[in-house]
Order: C-alpha cells, then structure tokens, then sequence
DNA sequence: CTCTTTCTGTAACGCCCACTAAAAAACGTC
DNA sequence: GACGTTTTTTAGTGGGCGTTACAGAAAGAG
C-alpha cells in the first residue's frame, strides 16, 4: 500500500523555506509565501512538515547541519590564538557567501537564542582549555576574550545582513584578531585603557 | 473651543510604545498591544500618533532624540583611538542600562538599516579625519577599523538582547579597544595573521 | 475492476491584524 | 441652556494569518 507518490522534491522544499527563513526571520515568513515560493499548496506542505514551527525547526536543522563540525574544525587548532582566527575568517566568509542570503539564520532570529548560547559555550570551552594550557593569563581572561569573539561574530553576521560585502567582514575579523592578549602580560596591551 | 481634553499623557504612551519597540521590534508589537499597555484605546492612538508606522517613527525620534548629541560628544575626544575607547564604552552601558530593554532598538530592528548606515558614516568620517591627521596610517586603514567598530557595536547590542550582562558588554569592549594599530606600523600588529 | 492508501487541489475555518465609522461625553463660548 | 469642537467609547470593517475538512486523483494489492 504505497498510496499517491507526492509531486514535489521534499528537500528541494525545505531549502526553499530555510532560505526564506534566513532572509526574512521566522516572523517575516508567512506558510503562504514559503508555498508560492516553493511552488507547493499549503495542505501538502503541513503533511511532510507538519506546523509552521516544526517546519521551521527541520530548516534550522538543514541550517545547522554542517555548521557544529566546521566550528570544532576551526576550534581544533592547535592554539587558541589560530582557532579564534580560523573561526573569525570561516565565520565572516560563511556570512557573506555567494549565493546564500548574507548574515546568519541562528543569529538573526530572536527565538535561536538557545543555540546562540550552545556555540558561545563551545567558544568558552575551548578558551578555558587556552587558559589551563597557559596560553592564556586566567579563566577570567578566557572569559573575556569569549565575551569579544562572541560579540565580533554576532556582529559581522549583523553587518552582512545590512549589505556589507566579503572584505568588509574580513576587515573586521583582521582586527579582532589583533586584539588577541599580548603573550608577556595582558596589561601591557590595555596600557592607557580604562580600568573597571 | 477647546473641545474636550484628551485623558492621557501623550508622552508617556509614547514612551511605553518606544519600550515596546525596543523590546520586541516594529513587528512583534501589535497596535492593541500598544493600546493595552498604555491603558488606551485604539481610536485614541490614532488619533494622537497617526497609523502604527507614524508611531513607530515618533517612537524612533524620541528613542535617538539624544543619541547623535552622545555619539558627537564621545567623537570628540582629541584622538581617535580615545574618541572609540568612549564610544565603545558608553554604548556597553547604554546596552545595558538599568530599567530599560537591552540592546538597541536601532540596532535590532531590521528596518532602520539607514540609521544604522548613518552613524556608520559618522564614525567613518571620525576616523578619516585620523587618517588625515596622521594617527592611522591611511583612509584603508580608516575603513578597515570603522568595519571592526560598527562590528562591534551591533555584536554588543545582540549580545545584550541575549542577556549578557554590563561587565560582559565592558569586557568585549574593552577587548575591541585593544585592537588599535600600532602607533609605528600596523604590520608589527598584524604580524603572523593571514593576509588577503 | 475494486479496495486501500496516500497525496493533491479547492475551499474554507476561526483568529488576530491594522484601522475606522458613529455616537456619546466633556470641555470653552455665546 | 444651546452650540461648536475635540476626545472617548463601542462596535465594528476588510484582510491576512495559520491551519484544516473534504473531495478527487494516483499509486499498489487483491
């Protein structure tokens, strides 16, 4: 009992919907446009996907697929110092890619916070192995230097949503990379700087 | 003929309509939801304000009535470097100021994008003006550092929205700060980065 | 062919949206 | 008190939203 083939390429769909999402946010996508646009009616699309939440929960799964092993890939670097670099550059080259929408799905949308809090997570882990590998001065520092990554690369993801192209991202990601902590004391660096 | 007095105060609907704004954006908010909060009803906003876009707009003006003054005033500091070091400052603890929504309502509201780009320009200019006066060492220069300020800026007001709290905000603007070139040549800084 | 299963297409459902017509109420003025 | 003006109040308007009921169409199984 196989019942009617369906008539539309299931993934094909869904990366209509990921990109509509990723573009214009889970509140600025209506059921109706992810149809028309991936050329479908509604009651089909509600059968493979079910509601507009899950559907949207399967393109953040599309989304993210691949996206958990090119972070542990940039963060495998030998130093903290290259995997924060690794990550900045791959990080500002996948927000302005060529062909996809510029930015970033996770970051743009309010309600993928959690996610957000996931990756930022990662990024602390592995600043905290630099900080017991002496590579950095304390814990406390490695929560520093987390809190800026995070901020550069939330950032750059909002720069490309407004039209900034690919060398204004690497611009940006050079430059925090030149704010990594100077290796004999972290002071030096900040000479001149306020203190809290 | 004064006709009959209106019961409400018209700035402080005002105000609870920018607060909504700033914490849930032009299109999570609903006109009845407005109406609710200030303990109005809807003829009455209209009447008062015009249609939801003429509300957001007046909530804009109100929300950036002092902002410009802020940012000329942190601009002006007598070197460049000095003027970002405010900058970045006084935007962590504007991100973070007690008793109003985190983050930046123009920050996070996709369609104020021009305002966005205007105070980019501002910065811009701010550090051409440096390129011009010797401090930095060319108008690429200039550009590459206001791509990293602006980056910074829109992550810390992310970061903020995503409940990071003011001595985060403050250690990844700290962090940016250290970022600036070195006074001899900016080579000695990037030293051992990758290149374009 | 008939039955069962699964998908497609049409046509709605109720809900909330931004927005407003109309009548009543509260003022100053005559 | 009657009038003109402005606001409040009530009760809607049409439209788009997410979602679905239902009938017909397309497949394999008997």
């Amino acid at each position: 009992m196989t019942g009617r083939p369906r008539t539309f390429d299931k993934d094909a769909v869904l990366r209509a919907a990921m990109r509509a999402f990723w573009e214009r946010g889970y509140e600025g996508v209506s059921v109706a446009q992810v149809c028309e646009e991936a050329g479908i009616a509604a009651p089909s699309l509600y059968a493979a996907f079910g509601d507009k939440k899950a559907l949207f929960e399967k393109a953040c799964a599309l989304y993210t697929e691949h996206l958990d092993d090119d972070l542990e890939r940039d963060l495998s670097a030998p130093t903290a110092r290259e995997a924060i670099e690794r990550l900045l550059r791959s990080s500002a080259e996948h927000f302005s890619a060529p062909g996809q929408p510029p930015g970033c799905l996770v970051m743009g949308e309010p309600r993928l916070a959690e996610r957000r809090a996931k990756t930022r997570d990662t990024i602390r882990a592995r600043l905290h192995r630099a900080a017991a590998e002496g590579e950095l001065a304390s814990t406390a520092e490695a929560d520093g230097v987390a809190a800026f990554v995070d901020t550069v690369l939330a950032g750059m993801a909002a720069l490309a949503r407004d039209g900034a192209d690919r060398a204004r991202l690497l611009d940006a990601a050079r430059h925090a990379a030149r704010a990594w902590p100077a290796q004999r004391s972290s002071q030096v660096a900040t000479e001149g700087l306020w203190v809290e």
